[in-house]
RNA sequence: GGCGCUAUAGCUCAGUGGUAGAGCGGGGGACUCAUAAGCCCUAGGUCGAUGGUUCAAAUCCAUCUGGCGCCA
């Protein structure tokens, strides 16, 4: 039976490029799980977009010179070339900065006030003169009154180490942008009442049947709410983000983009539901009770999805429906990754230490990248990323192991039968075991893809290609081609018929290289549907999304047959060995790059 | 300071109560269709340390040490 699925996946700040960490964390693991799940004709939709808010953009617009829009422009179009370009398959990866956007995060604003989980609180903040505004902690330093250095920053020193709880505590604040001194003020914000949710319902959700999670995201999530939660301000005094939708005495006041930015996956769905001309559609995930919803993130942002996101869904009961009490589904799972590091460091943009994705693609295929980033996926620990490990996986396994079967067999097929596929003729009992074991792979293959364990789904496919090559060291048609023909032509059709299968389990993780053997055996259609760049106007604005066109895909997730008789084309090597001398052209380029002025 | 995670063969890691595992690397062998790939055999690691629970612990508990994270 087909199921609604709806795969969440955190969204990246629109303020630098995407690194290998980001990629493996959340995209991947997130475009995997939902290509396997549309191979069993499942309703996908999978979704996410560019954080476009915030004060990371607001800093790097001024670094650069730029406004706010152009750089969530400029990195948002990288980011849609990205993941076109690795396969990435969202349904729609759109941005914040929408109109819809804008209305949907209002109107989730406006239940949650209306239902009572909204108050009013004043609190000091630091106010500039100079600039005539409230200024982000982070453009806040002074001296620490903990060392007595002159630099520390708003919320932390960088000379001890102190954590501030806020800038007020800073000796002698000033901005800066412009050295200006800085004086406390009042201002007024809305507050989540999250105690009053976490009593009424969100602490009884967070102990309910959450077998399936992962532990360290559940225990975290549980202790973090048992501890006890305090209100936190959904709104902040800024100009680049979402107005707060009150008629007075917010101007100049933002969403948070911690409340805000969440509140995507709703957008997001309902402008893909808009986009395909079926307004209602997005209901089919988030208003019904058997639809799953997943979420794709890092560690860093288990608060905001396994506890801070499900307080707004479980305060804004009644959002868009009739009935009051209606709730949008809560997060059935969060798929949590630990970190990647580089070369046995952190990951760094500041240092120039990570695989910047886009750049990487100008030098490798994306299928040995995705087979990589998968089988070092930080899935119960962070993992390490070192360019010795991505080429010895590559050449050891990706090439000797799976490349090198699927090449060897075409080649005889060519070789021996001029690409023709045998008759297979009465199977032994050789060529039933062989195919049987593939076919239980379909079945413990799906277990793997389907509870996110994906480094365990790949070793799992790598060990039935393993079977193969031994499958053909028993049968030897080269050598049996000679005595008995139709032996060859035999186990070649069971080794056929074995990659075929092969090909449909590895695709979820490598859909490049599977649709040219898929194409390279003669099967009709692609395994997977398009991705396409569009642009969508609204009323006052445009904005580029990411889309996948599904229903053309003829992928499903079972063994299909590649009949007798069929004339196979030319064989090419899906994958090509990758020279060890790569690691240090590679290693020289990480660290900081000489100043170019 | 509080909470949590983690320490298993040269390397990367699986394994959560019942005779120590995989992949890679290393060593040996037979073969030749293949991207000198694949296949077969092989590696003897006090499962961080100490103590405890148990008929039985890498696997549970306590303490300690090393590494890491979150919070304060």
């Amino acid at each position: 039976m087909s199921e609604f699925v709806l795969v969440s996946i955190a969204w990246p700040y629109a303020n630098s490029d995407i690194h290998q960490g980001n990629v493996t964390g959340s995209h991947l693991p997130g475009d995997i799980y939902a290509r396997y799940h549309r191979l069993r004709g499942d309703h996908v939709l999978m979704v996410s977009g560019s954080d476009s808010h915030g004060t990371p953009v607001t800093v790097k617009a001024e670094e650069l010179g730029l406004s706010n829009l152009e750089v969530y422009e400029h990195y948002h179009s990288r980011f849609l070339d990205l993941f076109r370009r690795l396969g990435i398959s969202y349904d729609l990866f759109t941005a914040t900065h929408t109109e819809n956007h804008f209305r949907v995060s209002q109107d989730l604003f406006t239940q949650l006030l209306k239902n009572g989980f909204l108050y009013r609180k004043v609190t000091p903040q630091m106010y500039s003169p100079e600039a005539g505004k409230f200024l982000p902690d982070r453009y806040v330093e002074g001296t620490c009154p903990n060392c007595g250095y002159t630099g520390a920053r708003g919320d932390q020193c960088d000379n001890c180490n102190t954590l501030f709880e806020s800038a007020a505590q800073l000796i002698n604040p000033r901005s800066k942008r412009d050295n200006s001194s800085l004086v406390l003020r009042d201002t007024e914000h809305y507050f989540l009442d999250l105690p009053a949710i976490a009593d009424e319902s969100l602490s009884a959700w967070i102990h309910d049947d959450k077998e399936h999670w992962r532990s360290q995201v559940i225990n975290f999530a549980r202790n973090f709410i048992d501890q006890g939660l305090i209100g936190r301000a959904v709104t902040r005094d800024m100009d680049w983000g979402i107005p707060v939708p009150v008629t007075e005495g917010f101007d100049g006041k933002v969403l948070y983009v911690w409340f805000e930015a969440v509140i995507g996956y709703l957008s997001a769905a309902i402008e893909w539901a808009n986009n395909q001309g079926d307004p209602e559609a997005w209901r089919n995930w988030w208003y019904n009770p058997a639809a799953r919803t997943l979420y794709f993130i890092g560690k860093d942002n288990v608060p905001f999805h396994a506890v801070f996101w499900p307080a707004q869904l479980l305060g804004s009961r009644g959002l868009y429906s009739e009935d009051p009490a209606a709730t949008l589904n809560l997060p059935y799972d969060i798929p949590a990754n630990e970190f990647m590091n580089m070369e046995g460091q952190k990951i760094s943009g500041s240092r120039n230490w990570g695989v910047w994705m886009l750049d990487a693609l100008d030098r490798y295929d994306p299928d040995p990248l995705r087979y990589y980033l998968t089988t070092n996926m930080p899935e119960t620990r962070d993992s390490d990323w070192s360019w010795a490990g991505f080429i010895e996986r590559n050449n050891n396994e990706l090439v000797a192991n799976w490349g090198n079967l699927v090449n060897r067999v075409l080649n005889m097929t060519q070789r021996y039968f001029g690409g023709v596929v045998q008759e297979p003729g009465e199977l032994t009992a050789a060529d039933i075991t062989l195919l049987s074991a593939i076919d239980e792979g379909f079945a413990t293959v799906a277990e793997l893809y389907d509870g996110c364990k994906f480094r365990a789904a790949v070793q799992e496919v790598l060990r039935l290609s393993t079977l193969v090559n031994q499958y053909l060291e028993d049968t030897s048609p080269w050598t049996t081609f000679k005595t008995d023909p139709a032996a060859a032509g035999r186990a070649l059709n069971v080794a056929v018929q074995a990659i075929n299968s092969l090909k449909v389990l590895w695709s979820p993780v490598l859909p490049f290289t599977s649709q040219e053997l898929h194409e390279m055996l003669g099967e009709p259609g692609t395994i997977f549907g398009e991705q396409i760049i569009r642009r969508y106007d609204e009323q006052t604005r445009s904005h580029l999304g990411l889309t996948y066109d599904g229903p053309t895909a003829a992928g499903r997730w079972e063994r299909v047959s590649v009949e007798a008789g069929r004339q196979l084309p030319k064989p090419q090597p899906l994958f090509r060995k990758l020279d060890p001398e790569l690691v240090e052209q590679e290693l020289a380029r990480l660290g900081p790059k000489p100043a170019i002025q």
